[in-house]
DNA sequence: TATGAATGAGGGTTCATTCAT
DNA sequence: TATGAATGAACCCTCATTCAT
């Protein structure tokens, strides 16, 4: 029964990491123990203390180090739909945003997001104090890319101009609470394709009908 | 230290459950001890037990009761704008939940919810059964009452067509996820009023100007 | 939903001296509670600490109380085959003995006697010194009474010469320890019909056939 | 305090194992705690789950080590007096077994059996379902050993022909019975070479004389 | 007498963390 | 680097006992 990895050698402190992502994901912080986390990795526990300085450094390393994966997914497709025109433009970035999101990796970076932020820091944060903020990191960059994005269309004319730091938390905030967290089995979930047409189409349009909409402007 | 008499009209129950509440959204479910909980409530750690079953009981009890009387705020808020029309009405209602939802009881259901929402659900949920999805009764009756109003307002051909399930869900999410995980300490946080207004503004009218928006319909 | 007896006044102690024997015989001391005890006995548990000084005082007034049952029986028994002869009486008095203790309490009370007997005694036997050695006055009684017996009837040559107090010890514990504690569950425990049938054999004419015995005396 | 280096050779399982032993007899299941065992076996109370699963799984896994050395023990002595005379034999063999039995970790072992036999297993037995008739497994050795000497010796004539299953459950009990649990502290115990003589002769011979069992016989 | 509520000590168990090797 | 053993601080929970009524 061959305990550790053909190659000695191989990365011992990656192997944590992923088996990080998901124990942390699927039972919390506290829940998560490092006994769970080394089986998965197949690793021995007291070895985790080789490469991380506490439970609290794993966690915060784990969701950096996937965080990163996931934000250059998304830079890449903030590439591809720079420059079409607004309204296929936005559509179809949000559908290949939720593509990237709707990954293992992300849905669980997601689910940790979800938990520190509803909550306080796991103690300990402070030892590594310039990394505590890392876990709003794929937020942020999200929000970022968007607002960026928005404010040149409104620029241009091409959307109304709004504030574009508001909207796009906005949407940030819509999209990673749409695909994350899943709040139960009932099978009415709508899918993910579903999902950004509709948001795409409510975040375009708007509610009101056009005629309605006409008077108001 | 004299044991403290049970006053008759301070119901010691009430109290866990009002400290528990604030310990839970602090904590989480894990971090929180019955230690604290029960200095917070000025009581004694045993006699959780003597109210309820486990922690999870408290947990799930502690939910449930400040659920009901969120969800009291919000119904009243839905019957004020009912009839009337609906820009102004969208407009209103939303402005009147998040009011609802600016508020500390509700904020810390919030982030229970998130809590639990993203991962998994306490041990010994099962010993209560019936109120293990009580954790989504507020998302839940939120979206529910948003698709509500929102059928109606369609049928009336005061707002677009759309699945008005879909549309109340991503609403719903957008509201909660705005107001109840704080990101970060900055101070760049829009204030509610604002929040409400650019939900209330984007979901309305949509991000296209009206010309282009024109072209599409 | 009546709790309380139908006549008031009705003596609780005794219902909780029945109902703690059941429990203590069940569960043992220590795992026997105060709560389950009082449930049983359809009685307030605080009301325990009105009538007893404390658990270990239920205990031994338990034993106590029911012992005292017992052994009026025990002597009942032996008044009856006092002076027979000793074959047939040694024989009747063993059978009445073995129907005397297959008895709900006595059985009971034999549980308890061997799990205080083989460990140490609950604490706080202190408060009534007298009666610690309560729990062996079973035992205790039952091998002075035959011992008497058998002193007689070696005196009057109708039984072989031997120490009556040691062997009155042996047919005692072969009692005791045959009936109280049932091992396990298989089927091929002997009845106590039986065992008294057994028991008297092999103590009145040994384990050697006749003629090796010639040889002996 | 420096950390006791973990010394090849010296087993830590074995010493809780060892004090274990005494605790259990001592105190018996319930009452015994973990940190009293830790403590005499010279040992850190969290050690106790690195080697055992549970209190409970301590407690049988200490019953199930010790009685096999106890049983080891006897079969020497079964060895040694298998094809002698059976007067002198059986008288000898029964010595024996009573040497083994007056040990201390026999008596320990003894007492531990009859707590559990006179009451509820503990809790969690179900966790080592094999395991759990290991209680009665002293017990049933030697009487099944007893069975088997009686039965030979039978058929061959040497012994009255009863039912030799029941016999050896007899004798069994009745040694087991007055070697393990000590009553009180009275100094009138017989010593256990008087015990051995008294069952010897007393199962060998009965209680009739010679003359009245002639008559019987 | 009788009750329900309250108390506090302690028990079993878990687990992050450390150390000798 | 890597491992298994060891540590100690909590944590959840139970329960005998007490108190106000």
């Amino acid at each position: 029964m061959p305990r550790r990895p053909a190659i000695p050698g191989v990365d011992r402190r990656q192997q944590i990491l992923e088996a990080a992502l998901s124990v942390f994901a699927e039972q919390g912080f506290e829940a998560a123990t490092n006994k769970v986390i080394a089986e998965r990795a197949n690793v021995n526990q007291g070895l985790i203390y080789f490469y991380f300085e506490s439970k609290a450094d794993v966690f915060f390393a784990t969701f950096e180090y996937h965080a990163r994966l996931v934000i250059e997914q998304l830079d890449a497709a903030f590439e591809q739909v720079n420059d079409e025109d607004p309204v296929t433009g936005l559509h179809h970035l949000l559908k290949q945003i939720v593509t990237v999101l709707d990954t293992p990796r992300a849905i669980s970076l997601l689910r940790i997001m979800y938990q520190v932020v509803s909550s306080r820091l796991p103690d300990g944060a402070l030892s590594r104090k310039d990394e505590q903020p890392s876990v709003n990191m794929l937020a942020k960059h999200l929000s970022s890319r968007l607002r960026e994005y928005l404010a040149a269309q409104m620029e241009r004319g091409k959307l109304r101009p709004m504030k574009p730091a508001l909207i796009a938390q906005l949407i940030t905030r819509t999209l990673l609470s749409s695909i994350g967290p899943r709040g139960d089995n009932r099978p009415m979930q709508p899918s993910h394709e579903e999902l950004a047409e509709g948001i795409a189409s409510l975040f375009c349009y708007g509610l009101l009908p056009g005629d309605a909409r006409q008077e108001v402007l």
